[in-house]
RNA sequence: GCCGGAGUGGCGGAAUGGUAUACGCGCGCGACUCAAAAUCGCGUCUCGCAAGGGAUAAGGGUUCGAGUCCCUUCUCCGGCACCA
């Protein structure tokens, strides 16, 4: 028998693959759609190390069996090329991102052929292609029509490393995700997108969604929301009003003071009022000059200033109270402004305590300790003394004129990147106009060429140097205008990409309706779990917007989602090129093989868990593919009956653990079965059966294998190999007899035995006779197939 | 502090409430070989000569029977956090 010549037979059906056009897309629609889509990677300079394909091995795998088994499969794969990891790349190397970008598209595309994926590559997607951003532009401006964009000139987070703003998203706590710089607050005209309107929905729809319940459970945080009241407190000067956010309306008569945050735009208004403004400016020039560590670092230590000459009226008990400013009260949640309670809340009590601010229970009991944060029955309270807390909450939101509300701590997108790798966003601003849309006949507004693409770190981007670019006309009045400067963030592609897959080359529209129809929504989406409140939040914003203009007809773009754990380093870190402890898998499968890799990312443990790579153990895997190849030299003509029953029950297991993503189990359970081959002999049509099961996750093998043993055509277009369920039980079977639930011994018994007649072999038997000689047997039990168990009392 | 998830051999891990440690790696012994590699066979939680006993982070509970369900505690991982 020939050696297993891994490099020969892969090579040679990839080829044969790609030749035959045997993955392409089929949109048949007499069969069922199954559309499985892997998170697209940045094609960055570093290449593909072992731990990026693992995803992508479990969505070959999957597709290849939901083909198998009858469905048209979308399988596609593409580039997320915009953006900083891209554009950082090529900084530092020197070279034009877009030059960059197109070679390591090259590599990473060959790096992928050579492990024998099955994306169906005329459906190749490219996010800096014009003909793809001219659509990411396109729901750019529906959302401007929508009032969804907006501009806004609030404070920002800035990463001073990478020059430019960044989103809420974009963090790692307080520094940038990417490089780890700590983020400045920096005022800059900003396009933001809101996001937050969408909150709600985002909240409710996820109960419904096939995800994993952590995943789920990071996106309610992140987008976290509260349950309260919005209060109003009048004042003793002027008309205007304080407006409040609260959780526990319940404890309104306790409210002693009010705070607004430092950023609030009514102190400026209360100007003339206050009487001690120098004392409040400085402190919200304080403030300002904080980071955002400083002022979370401080969290015993509160500071603020009372206001002089202005006070606030509880609108439950009328009496007046002061009014701080601190920064304690953060400016983005809520209104800005909190009533304060100190006898309920750990931080107003604190606070109180420093400055000497009454404190008044209106929660349990008087002297209880303070503060007391739980709910309970008010006191202090009338006419309300005596309500439990849930219901004092509506009563007293009414009694005051307040309104039941939600707040959410989702803040909306900041969208514009000071950067030169984006998609430029289309808007002129015209000095007479205004921000104006590009007229969508005018889209793409392509990325122009630029001599340095460097950020300026000065807050513009590196695209406001090019004057005959920047200057235009006015859509509207025909007038000198100029370009919006600013590129969309790396997020912008990647929140709708999925849809373009299913008509990538569509120029009329980024989806035509039928195509979107007939794929929608995603069947099963894989990815790693940093992206549960990045991209994944990103996306189904965008989807529910396009849900909501009519463009797609799903309320949700992602219908399963799974998420897949990172292959680490054999030194226990991540792998980097930073740390030399990087494998690339073209070593790998010069050496060992693709399939052997595949088979062994499939194998290492359960598909979530974080797994070191150990090529050492790597080696079962090629083992296995090597024992395969040398059994298809001794398959018999005749099927063996003695693995009818382990091989049906294979079928069974591998076909389920594949749709659960349990590739590990299923590969250990064909391993049972080679055994099993191995020591009682297989005929042709088993061994066939066997290949197809294993043909999704060693694809070439199988593929050579299939045509061994005298099939004709690809074996990843055969029809998934079916188990006959008779087949699966085994005349008799071997049941552990228990006495007291101790195993003393195990009884090969008829399948369908009656209990009388188990328990009565059971008796029979001399050890478990011994046993139950030693007492009185006062219960005994047999649970088909599964045990028998006697309860003896000891004498 | 709040919210998730997880603790099983030397290692990755398996186990609809029903023989804990499948499968694989590693290790030991043997066969083949002049020898080695590869391959194949046997063994491999722990105490014990054995009969038996003990062990799934710790302790309790439910059950004929618990790794699995319930309660208490500990440890690790992830997220959120001056969010009113």
């Amino acid at each position: 028998m020939e050696h297993y010549d891994h490099t020969k037979i892969e090579g040679k059906w990839q080829k044969k693959w790609a030749v035959d056009d045997v993955y392409q897309t089929v949109e048949d629609s007499a069969k069922p759609k199954c559309y499985v889509l892997d998170m697209f990677p940045y094609p960055s300079g570093e290449g593909l190390h072992v731990g990026h394909p693992k995803g992508y091995i479990a969505t070959d795998v999957y597709s290849r069996h939901m083909r198998m088994q009858g469905h048209s499969v979308l399988h596609p794969m593409g580039w997320d090329a915009f953006g900083l990891p891209a554009e950082n790349y090529a900084l530092k190397n020197k070279i034009h991102p877009r030059v960059a970008v197109t070679k390591n598209i090259a590599r990473f595309k060959e790096q992928l052929f050579n492990i024998g994926f099955d994306h169906d590559w005329s459906r190749e997607v490219d996010t800096t292609d014009p003909a793809f951003y001219k659509w990411t532009q396109w729901i750019f401006l529906q959302l401007f029509k929508k009032g969804l964009a907006y501009q806004s000139k609030e404070p920002i987070n800035w990463c001073p490393s990478c020059k430019t703003g960044l989103s809420n998203e974009d963090l790692e706590d307080t520094a940038c995700e990417r490089c780890g710089t700590q983020v400045e607050k920096k005022i800059l005209p900003q396009w933001v997108l809101k996001i937050t309107d969408y909150a709600g929905r985002m909240l409710e729809d996820l109960d419904a969604l096939a995800w994993p319940e952590h995943i789920k459970e990071l996106q309610r945080n992140w987008i976290g929301r509260s349950e309260g009241a919005e209060i109003e407190f009048a004042l003793t000067a002027g008309d205007d009003k304080i407006k409040v956010f609260t959780t526990r309306p319940d404890t309104l008569f306790g409210a002693t003071y009010v705070v607004l945050a430092p950023e609030h735009a009514l102190l400026s208004t209360l100007r003339s009022s206050i009487t001690n403004w120098a004392d409040v400016a400085a402190y919200q020039h304080e403030a300002a000059q904080k980071t955002e560590i400083d002022r979370t670092n401080d969290t015993k230590e509160k500071t603020g200033v009372k206001l002089e000459g202005v006070s606030a009226i509880n609108p439950a008990t009328k009496q007046e109270i002061p009014v701080y400013v601190a920064d304690y009260v953060l400016a983005g949640y809520g209104t800005g402004a909190i009533m304060a309670v100190p006898a309920h809340d750990e931080r107003d009590f604190a606070f109180a305590t420093k400055f000497g601010i009454a404190i008044k229970p209106v929660i349990g009991s008087a002297d209880a300790t303070m503060p007391y944060i739980d709910s309970g029955t008010l006191i202090n309270s009338a006419p309300f003394d005596g309500l439990e807390s849930e219901e004092a909450k509506t009563k007293i939101t009414a009694f005051v004129g307040g309104k039941l509300t939600k707040t959410y701590r989702l803040k909306d997108w900041v969208f514009s990147r000071q950067r030169y790798w984006g998609e430029p966003i289309p808007i002129v601003h015209c000095s007479k106009c205004g921000a104006v849309a590009v007229p969508e006949s005018q889209l793409p507004v392509l990325l122009p060429d630029v001599e340095s693409y460097e950020p300026s770190g000065t807050g513009e981007s590196p695209l406001a140097t090019i004057s005959e670019w920047v200057n235009t006309t006015c859509p509207t009045c025909g007038g000198p205008a100029k370009r919006e400067t600013n590129t969309m963030p790396q997020w912008a592609g990647s929140s709708w990409y999925y849809l373009r897959f299913m008509d990538p080359k569509n120029d009329s529209a980024l989806v035509s309706p039928e195509r979107e129809k007939y794929w929608a929504p995603v069947d099963m989406y894989v990815g790693g779990a940093e992206h549960a409140t990045r991209h994944l939040i990103y996306a189904r914003f965008w989807h529910k917007f396009l849900f909501d203009i009519g463009v797609v007809s799903t309320t949700e773009p992602f219908a399963k989602l799974q998420s897949v754990g990172l292959i680490i380093a054999e030194d226990g870190r991540k792998m980097s090129k930073r740390f030399g402890n990087i494998i690339n898998p073209d070593d790998i499968i010069e050496v060992y093989g693709a399939d052997t890799l595949r088979v062994y990312e499939m194998f290492m443990g359960p598909f979530e868990n974080a797994i070191a790579w150990n090529t050492n153990a790597m080696i079962g895997a090629r083992r296995f593919i090597e024992r395969v190849f040398r059994l298809s030299a001794s398959v018999a003509q005749e099927d063996s009956a003695a693995v009818e029953p382990i091989l049906h029950a294979t079928i069974k297991k591998v076909g389920e653990d594949i749709l659960a993503f349990k590739f590990n189990t299923a590969i250990s359970q064909m391993m049972i079965l080679l055994n099993a081959f191995e020591k009682e002999g297989v005929g042709k049509n088993q061994f066939s059966a066997f290949l197809q099961i294993l043909a999704p996750f060693a694809p070439h093998l199988t593929e050579e294998l299939w045509a061994t043993v005298g099939h004709s055509g690809s074996i990843h277009t055969s029809t998934w190999p079916t188990f006959d369920p008779a087949k699966l039980v085994s005349d008799t079977q071997t049941v552990p007899v228990q006495i007291n639930g101790k195993v003393r011994a195990t009884l090969v018994l008829p399948t369908d035995i009656s209990e009388a007649d188990a328990l009565q072999q059971a008796r029979e038997n001399p050890l478990v006779a011994k046993w139950l000689a030693e007492g009185t047997e006062s219960r005994a039990l047999y649970i088909a197939g599964k045990i028998i168990n006697f309860v003896v009392d000891k004498i």
